[in-house]
RNA sequence: GGGGUGGUAGUUAAGUCGGUUAUAACGCCGGCCUGUCACGUCGGAGGUCGCGGGUUCGAGUCCCGUCCGCCCCGCCA
């Protein structure tokens, strides 16, 4: 191995340092931060996977003071691995011989390090670019991706395949206005709003589903849990015998998902986050019952409204922590005025549907349940809510021609995120939020 | 769409009853410091107080208008 010469070394990662003792390795990254304290100097550099400490000597420095390089630099260090107690970590990279590769001379738009908690959320996202670097932040991206791989990994496990399906589409997926609209080719679209009648077909097909992706909400709300796009973990199957086996489902993907968080522990404590236990039965709360539970405690009057308040819901959330030790409450039955139009009704009480709601810690996150599968009831349904038959066709072919007792879910990937870690809002759980006011950077 | 709230240095905030040169912390720059890891310490630079108009001897502060953001509700994941 030689530093200099034909040979180039190859480039260690931050994460393989620790395997490297006594050997003089090549790193790459940028620079975090420098400590000096006069005779010695601690350069903190950052690549991809973590950071590492730098002991250099005045000398050693001196590369960087020529070009002036401030912090995000891009640097190359040559230096040997060495064991030290005293290291962060418990190892440094010694006798540094350091290289500028790309010199940033001007102060951040926002400092990277503790000043980043105080920060506005609008001047972290305003410079997500380079806000995103903090490893705070990037843990964050680094967990949901773990979450979706989680996701992913339970549900291949129980045979589904993973699909993906359009984002552009003729007719809105949910019904409602709140849809983006755009000019394909000379035509009128929109942006999907959920996968859900694609994946109702692809029932047909595989039986067994689910997609990880983007969807599309163009209602006007602006609050801490909303955004114009996020990622929506949809689940749909087959041959079920009822709800239960759709929630039984939801539960153990929960259960897969919390186990691949749980595998980053070390970004996990970074943030100060504590993964929910997944109760062997996530507690199951009728809405009707779940309103008079409501009323009770809080004297409003809120049975026989369509649906439950955000703080009514936050209530609940406390309600299934306090009776039942669980971080997850299920609600069932919602009033079928409020489901849209593939939901089933419950045989038993018309006016309610097989459909339920997963509430983490008082945020809903999921909504699923039983669809209808019976083309008849079906294209009934569709008439009682308004809904022209002509751009549905596809959908309507597919359950023309056999679909069995089917149902799901979809899960919100941001917001599972935002209240794992506490987030004050969803926007944080995003790299690169849309919402009403925001489509930058 | 309705309601509430805010805009002061790169970032976060203070600024009293309208009164002299608008403060502080972090960040940035410079000095000192050989085991830091929120390093410490001394000094320095950095401002169209969102914008426009008005009241006043005098406006960050009071009034009117305007722009932009944030939070809540409706709706949703």
């Amino acid at each position: 191995m030689r530093v200099r010469g034909a040979l180039v070394m190859q480039r260690i990662r931050s994460c393989e340092v620790s395997q490297q003792i006594g050997n003089t390795i090549r790193v790459q990254g940028w620079l975090a931060q420098i400590r000096r304290l006069g005779g010695i100097a601690f350069v903190v550099l950052r690549d991809g996977w973590g950071s590492l400490q730098v002991t250099a000597d005045a000398a050693a420095l001196a590369p960087i003071e020529r070009a002036n390089a401030g912090p995000e630099s891009v640097l190359e260090v040559v230096g040997q691995v060495q064991a030290n107690a005293r290291a962060p970590g418990g190892f440094e990279l010694v006798t540094p011989r350091i290289e500028v590769l790309v010199a940033v001379t001007e102060p951040l738009p926002v400092p990277l390090g503790r000043a980043l908690a105080k920060a506005k959320p609008n001047a972290l996202l305003d410079h997500a670019p380079t806000v995103l670097r903090d490893p705070t932040r990037r843990a964050i991206v680094q967990l949901g991706a773990a979450a979706m791989a989680g996701f992913r990994r339970g549900l291949v496990a129980r045979g589904f395949t993973e699909i993906q399906t359009p984002k552009i589409i003729r007719a809105a997926s949910e019904g409602g206005a709140n849809v983006f609209a755009l000019d394909y080719f000379g035509s009128p679209a929109t942006l999907a709003q959920s996968p859900q009648l694609y994946k109702q077909i692809m029932v047909g097909v595989l039986e067994r589903v689910f997609e990880v992706g983007p969807v599309f909400r163009a209602e006007p709300h602006a609050t801490v849990r909303h955004l114009s796009e996020y990622v929506s973990l949809d689940v749909e199957m087959g041959f079920i015998e009822g709800m239960h086996d759709v929630i039984a489902v939801l539960r153990e993907t929960l259960v897969e998902i919390v186990d691949a968080l749980a595998e980053r522990s070390p970004l996990l404590e970074l943030l100060g986050a504590e993964l929910p236990v997944v109760p062997a039965r996530l507690p199951e709360l009728d809405f009707v019952a779940a309103q008079e539970l409501v009323e009770l405690a809080t004297g409003e009057r809120v049975v026989g409204e369509p649906d439950l308040a955000p703080a009514h819901e936050a209530w609940l959330g406390e309600h299934a922590r306090r009776e039942h030790g669980s971080d997850f409450l299920v609600v069932t039955g919602y009033p079928i005025a409020k489901r849209p139009f593939y939901t089933h009704p419950d045989p038993a009480r018309t006016a309610h549907t097989l459909s339920f709601d997963l509430l983490f810690r008082g945020t809903e996150l999921v909504t699923g349940g039983q669809r209808l599968h019976r083309y008849d009831e079906l294209v009934a349904a569709m008439t009682r809510a308004g809904i022209p038959a002509e751009p549905m066709a596809g959908y309507l072919e597919a359950f023309r021609f056999g679909m069995p007792p089917h149902g799901g879910f979809a899960i919100g990937l941001e917001r599972l995120l935002a209240r794992l870690l506490h987030l004050p809002n969803v926007r944080m759980a995003t790299l690169f939020p849309r919402d009403r006011t925001r489509c930058f950077p």
